[in-house]
DNA sequence: ACCTGAACACCGTTCAAGT
DNA sequence: ACCTGAACACCGTTCAAGT
């Protein structure tokens, strides 16, 4: 058994490379993720199978296993890359800009690609997500939170950002979708009144709850001045 | 093509039963639920297949088709029986302790269920969490939350437990996995500092974050009088 | 009414082999 | 160093058939 670089090395093949079997540029770890990626986005997290990625990267099917342990590394590489965060260029002033800039830019993330909020949690930390809780970590020391406070301060945070997330993302499905779950629960009449009343399922402001939710967790979770 | 049952009615099959090939009792909607839900909570999602599901049940392996559309079906059913509710025998006094009643009780069947969780935001809502929103959605107006307000209510609820209880879940992990994990913080050293001098991955008082937090976002959702 | 096996179109992964 | 096909042990589901 040859000695695999297995995901880590991901050193570009230099010279003109004798490519794939149909003439494609040759296989990368780079390309092999963006690949993924853009499959999960179009076609969903079932939509991902080894051998169909490696058909639309133009390779053998088992050609992936050169690049890659196996599939769950796939997904764990995938998840890092699309959750990857640069913070903004511009100075943030101020410790609450910069917290809230990039638990929007997170949520956003995961909103672009629907597929990666429901499996971060069942995936290992990989370096994107610590490097968002290492920021966040030292952003809310900045700002006053006790030591001892700290671990339930960035755990509220988190919390709070997975399950709006998660919950936004699965009832974003198409309005139709939306108005037929509404129309069942009205013709299950008596049972569910209040809900039915408030068109749970389909008044809500997501972005905006959001946003307050979030300032009113962070007024709470910091010393008041 | 005959007319299937296809989940609705799950009448008892009367008389003795020619029952199945290995002489078990006979399939029921019932018994596959039960069994489905027996297969998940000891080998997970991934363990669940409808031939292992069939051979579990001492049944065919095409069976299960006749009791149950697909596979999606099982999941539905599984789900919405680990996530029934029935209120508390005792009176509880007052909204608070029915609300708090209700969260703590769908936290702990998700936990003693830890596929729930992740699976709950990806299926369509059953009976049983429609019951449950019912009963916050009815609660929360007794504790004299506004008709404008509910729905942002309802679903920070909602987030909140959801957010707080997939996470949790997702660090239960072996304590020897945790320490694994942190371990592999420490060596990558200076990278994250911070998240790792708070032993953030370690020391979590998950319980009792849980309870606190609830308490803040209940009066913070709720007319202070 | 309920259960069944054969068959189809898929999977992930190992392995020995090619260049 | 990198890619490959054959093969294995699985999947979910359809269908025609059994009782």
């Amino acid at each position: 058994m040859p000695a695999k670089p297995s995901g880590a090395s991901s050193r570009r093949s230099r010279s003109t490379g004798a490519a794939t079997a149909s003439g494609g540029p040759p296989l990368s770890l780079e390309r092999i993720i963006a690949t993924a990626v853009e499959l999960l986005d179009t076609q969903g997290v079932d939509g991902l199978s080894m051998r169909r990625l490696a058909d639309r990267l133009g390779a053998g099917a088992m050609s992936l296993y050169w690049h890659v342990g196996n599939k769950e590394e796939v997904f764990d590489l995938a998840l890092d890359a699309v959750l990857a965060y640069g913070p903004p260029e511009a100075e943030t002033h101020g410790w609450r800009a910069s917290v809230v800039h990039m638990l929007e830019d997170w949520r956003g993330a995961m909103l672009r690609h629907p597929w990666s909020a429901a499996l971060l949690p069942r995936r290992a930390l990989g370096p994107s997500m610590l490097g968002r809780l290492e920021l966040l970590s030292q952003t809310l020391l900045r700002a006053g939170v006790a030591d001892a406070d700290l671990n339930v301060a960035i755990w509220s945070v988190w919390n709070y950002v997975m399950g709006a997330t998660i919950t936004r993302g699965s009832f974003d499905r198409s309005p139709d979708d939306l108005e037929a779950a509404q129309r069942r629960l009205t013709e299950l009449g008596e049972r569910y009144p209040s809900i039915d009343r408030s068109r749970l399922l389909l008044d809500s402001d997501w972005d905006g709850a959001f946003k307050k939710g979030l300032d009113l967790l962070l007024d709470g979770l910091t010393p008041k001045r």
